[in-house]
This record gives C-alpha cells, structure tokens and sequence, in this order.
DNA sequence: GTTCTAGAAC
DNA sequence: GTTCTAGAAC
C-alpha cells in the first residue's frame, strides 16, 4: 500500500479504535492488551478496572470517564474488564457514539477449564481474584456470559476460540497502524446460526418472553436462588457469585445456551440495526456470461464513485466462493483506490443467509434478476426468490413488472418475508444487467461497449437506488453530523414508535418533525388563556406536526411522540399495525401488560388525550370503542378464558388518544412497578363506556389524574387484597379465583366470551 | 413510556 | 446480602 501517494492526495482520518474485550477472568485480556501495546505503532491506553483507582480497584464510572478522555486525545482504548453481558458493555460501547470512533469486540472465549486453571495459578493478579475461589467464579460467569452481537453497536467482532485464533487477533491488531483501519463485520464465529437466531428474534421484538425471564418476574419463588454463596469481589461487574462445582466445558456450554435463551430480559434494549449496507452480487458475470476483467474495472469505477458519497451507509461485494474470481479481481483493484474500507469491502457468503451465517447485517440486498422479474432462472435471481418467499413475488409485481438491462428497481420487503425476519432485510433492489449469453434473451453479442455502457447504468441504478433508501429513512441527510443524530438516537421511541429495521437517524428525525421548532416547552401552561385559539382546529385530521406542538393540555416528552408518529402516518408502519381505517389504527402495545393489550388509536390531529375529548368526538369514541371490542372478541374467540376491559388513561404518557384494550390477567414481564398496576386498576383507567356517557351527557370526561392514585397501594383487582410489593401482587393475581367486584360487573365494564361466568351481566 | 441505579426495605 | 422501589434521565 502506497501511503505517501494516499496521504498526499487524500489523507486518512486518524481514527482511534475502542476495543472492548471479552473474556472471563483467566481468558488473557491483559497480556492482550499488553501486548497489543507493546508492539503497536498506534497509541494506545488500556482502561482495567482492577487498577484505575490508584492501582487499585475501581468503578465503571471511573473507567468511563478515563476511556472518554483516551479517545478525546485520540488515543485508542482496551477496555480491560470481563464485559461478558450486553448491559456492561452497553455504557462502553456508547463511548462510540459517532463516526470517528470504531467500536470494537474482541471476544476471548477460550475453554473454561483453560480460564480456570490460569486463575487458580497466578498470584499477584490485580483483581485479586486468584487461588481456589477463582474456579467457582470462572464458571459462575461464563453462565451466564452474553456473547457481543453486531447489534449492539459494535462495528468489528472478533471471535477467539483457541490460542491460534488470539494469536491472529493479536497480530491483527499489533500490526494496525495509526492511519488503518480493520474491516467491519463478525469474524471467526465457529457456529453462529443458533444464538444469532435469537439474536434476531428479539432484534424484530418477535419472540415471546422466554419461560426463565418470566418466572422470575412472577415473583415465584426458586428455592435455588437462594443458596447462600461466598461473595466474591472479583467482580469488575460487580456480581456476586455462589459457590458451584467445577463443571466441565460441555456443561458450561450447556448452560450458556440457556442463558442466552434467556436473555429475553434485555430484549428492549436490543439496539438497532448497523449502518445501513447494501450487499450486492456481481451482476452479469454468472449466468450473463460478461466478462470478468471488464465488470471487476466497472464495479470498482462505480463504488469508487459512490462510496465517498455515502457519509453512513457501506457496500459489500458478495460472492459464494472464496475462490470467486470476480472477487480477487475486484479486491486487487480496489487496492490502489482511495475508498474507505469500511464503506467498500468484499464477503464471501450465502447473500440470502448474510445475517444468520455470517453475522453481516445488510438492510438492503440486491438481485441480479431477469427482465421478468420473475423467480425463474438459477443463481443470485432464483435463491433470492427463494429465500423471501411469495411475499417478494407480489410486492415486486405490484411495483413493476419488467426491467430493461441497465436498470434497478427498488422493492420494500414486507415484513412476513423470512428475509425480513431471519436477516433484517428490508429492501432488496433487482438489478437487470448486459446478457452476453447467446441462451438468454436480449444478447449483446460480444459487444462490450454496449456491454459496459450497460453493467455501468446498472450500478448507477442500483446504487441510487440504494442511496434513496438511506435518504428516505433520512429526513436530513445532508448537513447535520453523524455524531449529532447517533447520540440522540433513544432506544426507547425506537422500539414505542417502530419497525427496527430504521435507521439510527430516522428516529431523530421522527422527533424533529415535532421538535425541530423547540418550542414545546414556551407553551407549558398556557392551557387557560389559550385553549380556545385552536378549538377550532383540533380536530383536523391533517398535519397537525406543527400545530399541535401547542397541544394545550400539556408538554409531551420527545418519548412520548411515538403513537402520534402512527397515527398520522400509520402507512410506514402498516406491516406492523393490525389495523388502519380512516378513523382508527389499531395497534399491540408494544409493551404489553397483559397477555393481550391492543391500542386503538384515535387518528384526528391535535387530539392528545382524554382532556382534549369533547362532544363533537363521540362519534369517534363510539367508533374507538366498537373496534376495541371487536379485537377483544376477536381474542376471546381464540381464548374464551380471558377478560378485557376497555379504557383510557386519565393522563396518559403517550401522546395522542388511544383506547387500551387489555386483558385482566396482567401476566406480563413489563408490568413492573406500581404505577403500572395502578394506572389499569384504580379509578385513573376511565371504561371507555363511562367516558362515552360522560362526553355525551356533559360534554367532558371526568380525569381521575391525580399521582396519588397511581402511588396507591397495591390491590388485587378481583378480591382487593393488599400486597406489599409488586413480584407478591404479580404471584397473587396469578392464582386468585376471586369474582371480579360488582363495580367491574356493570354496565358492560368487562368483556368476556358468551358462557362465561358474569358474561351477560350489565 | 423505559432504563438505570441509589438506597430503602426486608 | 438481596430484593424492590422510586426518582432522574432519556
């Protein structure tokens, strides 16, 4: 590599890396490190807990901020600590925030017996963690360790299962200069499919809550868990662990398996996809027989062209073989190029298994397709097919029906195809290339500068095809930094308000649309003196982005504009939504409190929340309702054992009208805390049948708002016993038979199947 | 709305 | 020592 020339006419970006590693005590993280720094030309400091305190041991908080200061002065960082679970890595890996910074694994996920029997030899070990204790903890913690996933946030992984793999890894880093950079992406995972199967899973919120998750919630209590251990203080993360016999490595594996079942847990805190990447195949060189000297030069003028375009999206060269002739060529090319490695690299894998066999997260795919677009053929066109299942099919010939060589069209993926679930796929973009195969329609003949002319047109297409799928997930592409739109990126509006599959920047745009004017807070309190300035216009079922900003009732949260983004554009998340009409969009909570919990969102602009309600909207509360029961009989056909009541939050936290359908089991992780019971099973939840009475009859809804309600002891909702905490409530209401209070029974309060006890009751 | 975490309660 | 709550931050 010629650096003089490089730097001569584009300098590098001195990037400094962030490099978390992984590995239970024992594993060898510090003489990594160690030698790492050693030999390496970049600097480096290594953030240990065990030492940060004056050499002794000390907190997170203190490694945080002596990893901050590390990276400011451009230094790059070891983060020395065991790391094995998602939540301790999760404040570290936040410290890349930001495209300067490269957020790396390094997994050193050797043998336990190995771990075990390093530990028991050495002395002097900083974390004092040494001699016979440390078998017991070893194998506490890799129990329960958390392998890192790409999902996390991390741009690079790699996996060390034996001591060639640390040493490549080792020398990958040892030999990374000040100006290089490593490619992104997972390597050296022996057996991915199962763990990132979950992996996935919980990434699209598709799985149920695993059954270890959820006893543990329910307040049962396990006779285990309560083996008093000898406390250990090893623990850089602060666990305490029991003392267990010495298992060996298939029973650690075992376990480890279950607990990353188990991970269910963190399952809201799953972050988001990667950067957005479009992985492609070559196009025209397999079945169109071009030639591959002439595509290799085509694909490299054209990434060239686009790649530094891109200010966060990357493309990947995808080819089945390591032995893929266009591959070589076109890495041999691109070397004396000045592209950005981690906008352009090359991957050798199944194009339909990206995620789930190689662990390379690409929101976009292409396909080399045919003119028909249709799934015949062989290759790239037929396994793509394939592999998304009919739902391709249709969603391509709803949007086009053929395409001429040279040309790309973009498909969304609806969100049934298995593409979609298994791999995060959410767009694949056929690309229809020059055929030079006498056996394929429209040859060319030989004639390459057609030929050419054509294979170019047909990454143009595809890469501005690509290029407006980044924009349109993008409110603001141009102009605002990366870093910016990262670090205000809430994992929280993202899971309330969406399909995982957008980008990091698009939920900061989200919540520019009703924040970008900053003006919420000027009209906290103003609800008095000018509510009726905008009567007149509440309820407008039109962009309301910027009107309701003055919402009179109250100042809403940037959180909390997740089901107001629905309900005015319910489009972008159809796949998501069980309902959409004119009125309604009916949704399940996505984080549900019961069994069944479905919102029926009202759609009119500028209507928040119950207080808002007035005579003129009880037609739509009628209609809120008779869909809400809809869905609950709906659900009552599939289980005749439930109970829903329908009703709305005096002061809901969400912003715009929603009507809770909800099941009165409560048997649910995410109820877990007072206000949550409360705000379902105090006079705070107003039956939608008591509100409809009330608007019609007064014009308003009575609001049972106050927060002492939602502070109030904890009562059973059927016997109205008290419990003094939440997992004993949560163990109660699990068995108590008790009739449902006669207040309940009336006037069609509770909805159940026909049979039921109390089911005609009015 | 959720997550995080200090410190209260047990 | 562990469990649980409550308040702050987002």
């Amino acid at each position: 590599m010629d650096m003089d020339v490089e730097e001569a006419s584009a300098p590098k970006e001195r990037k400094p890396v962030l490099v978390i590693l992984v590995g239970a005590p024992g594993s060898g993280k510090s003489t990594f490190c160690e030698e790492v720094m050693g030999s390496s030309t970049r600097p480096w400091v290594r953030v240990c807990q065990d030492t940060i305190g004056n050499g002794k041991a000390g907190n997170k908080a203190q490694c945080l901020s002596s990893a901050t200061r590390a990276l400011k002065d451009g230094k790059s960082v070891f983060i020395d600590r065991c790391n094995l679970d998602r939540e301790q890595r999760s404040e570290f890996i936040k410290l890349g925030d930001g495209p300067q910074i490269d957020v790396h694994a390094v997994v050193l996920d050797l043998p336990a017996k190995l771990c075990i029997s390093r530990s028991v030899k050495r002395t002097g070990h900083e974390g004092n963690l040494q001699g016979g204790k440390a078998a017991a903890v070893v194998n506490r913690m890799l129990q329960h360790k958390e392998l890192p996933k790409l999902s996390e946030g991390f741009s690079r992984i790699t996996f060390c299962q034996n001591e060639s793999d640390v040493k490549n890894a080792l020398n990958t880093y040892s030999t990374l200069g000040p100006l290089d950079s490593l490619q992104y992406g997972c390597f050296g995972q022996k057996n991915p499919d199962s763990k990132i199967q979950v992996g996935i899973m919980k990434f699209l919120k598709r799985a149920e809550v695993p059954v270890a998750a959820a006893s543990r919630e329910s307040g049962i209590e396990d006779p285990t868990s309560q083996t008093p251990g000898k406390n250990n203080s090893c623990c850089k993360d602060k666990q305490t662990f029991s003392s267990i016999p010495d298992n060996d490595n298939s029973e650690t594996k075992e376990v480890e398996n279950q607990a990353v079942g188990s991970v269910g847990s963190h399952a809201n805190q799953v972050s988001l996809d990667d950067i957005p990447t479009l992985a492609f195949p070559s196009i025209s060189t397999s079945d169109f027989q071009f030639n591959h000297e002439k595509a290799a030069d085509i694909i490299v003028e054209k990434v060239a062209e686009f790649s530094n375009k891109f200010r966060n999206a990357r493309l990947v060269l995808v080819d089945l073989s390591h032995k893929s002739k266009i591959l070589s060529l076109v890495k041999a090319k691109i070397a004396g190029k000045n592209i950005d490695a981690q906008k352009f690299f090359t991957h050798v894998g199944d194009i339909t298994h990206l995620y789930s066999r190689g662990g390379l997260r690409c929101n976009v795919i292409a396909n080399a397709a045919n003119w028909r677009l249709n799934p015949g053929g062989g290759g790239v066109n037929a396994a793509i097919f394939n592999a998304a299942g009919p739902e391709l099919e249709s969603a391509t010939k709803e949007k086009v029906q053929s395409l001429s060589p040279g040309n790309a069209a973009v498909v969304p993926l609806p969100s049934s195809s298995p593409l979609f679930t298994r791999e995060g796929v959410t767009h694949v973009i056929h690309v229809v290339g020059p055929n030079m195969n006498p056996q394929r329609p429209n040859c060319l003949n030989n004639d390459y500068n057609k030929g050419c002319k054509i294979l170019q047109d047909a990454y143009t297409s595809l890469f501005e095809g690509f290029a407006s799928i980044v924009r349109n997930q993008t409110w603001h592409p141009v102009g605002k930094s990366e870093n910016l739109e990262r670090k205000s990126l809430e994992l929280q509006v993202q899971s309330d308000c969406s399909r995982n599959y957008f980008t990091k920047t698009d939920q900061k745009s989200k919540r520019d649309v009703d924040h970008g004017l900053g003006k919420s807070k000027k009209y906290k309190g103003t609800r008095d003196d000018s509510g009726l300035t905008f009567t007149d216009s509440r309820n407008e079922n039109v962009d309301s982005e910027h009107r309701t900003e003055r919402s009179m009732t109250k100042t809403w949260g940037s959180w909390a504009q997740a089901l107001h983004q629905i309900a005015m554009h319910p489009e972008k998340l159809k796949d998501d939504l069980l309902e959409i009409s004119d009125d309604v969009v009916v949704l399940n909570d996505m984080y549900p409190k019961a069994r069944k919990h479905v919102l029926v969102l009202a759609r009119t602009g500028g209507l928040d929340c119950l207080a808002d309600v007035q005579k003129e909207h009880l037609q739509l509360l009628n209609k809120m309702h008779d869909v809400g029961l809809k869905w609950a009989e709906k659900f009552l056909n599939e289980n005749a054992s439930l109970v829903f009541r329908l009703g709305y939050h005096s002061a809901p936290s969400m912003r715009q009208l929603h009507l809770h359908v909800i099941s009165q089991d409560f048997e649910s992780i995410h109820l877990k805390n007072k206000k949550h019971w409360n705000s379902f099973n105090t006079a705070f939840f107003r039956d939608s049948v008591d509100v409809i009475d009330e608007i019609s009859s007064d014009g308003k809804a009575k609001l049972k708002d106050d927060d002492k309600l939602l502070s109030m002891e904890l009562r059973c909702h059927r016997c109205r016993s008290a419990h003094p905490n939440i997992p004993r409530l949560k163990s109660h209401i699990s068995n108590c038979q008790s009739p449902f209070p006669a207040h309940l029974l009336q006037h069609g309060r509770l909805v159940r199947a026909p049979g039921e006890p109390h089911s005609n009751v009015q």
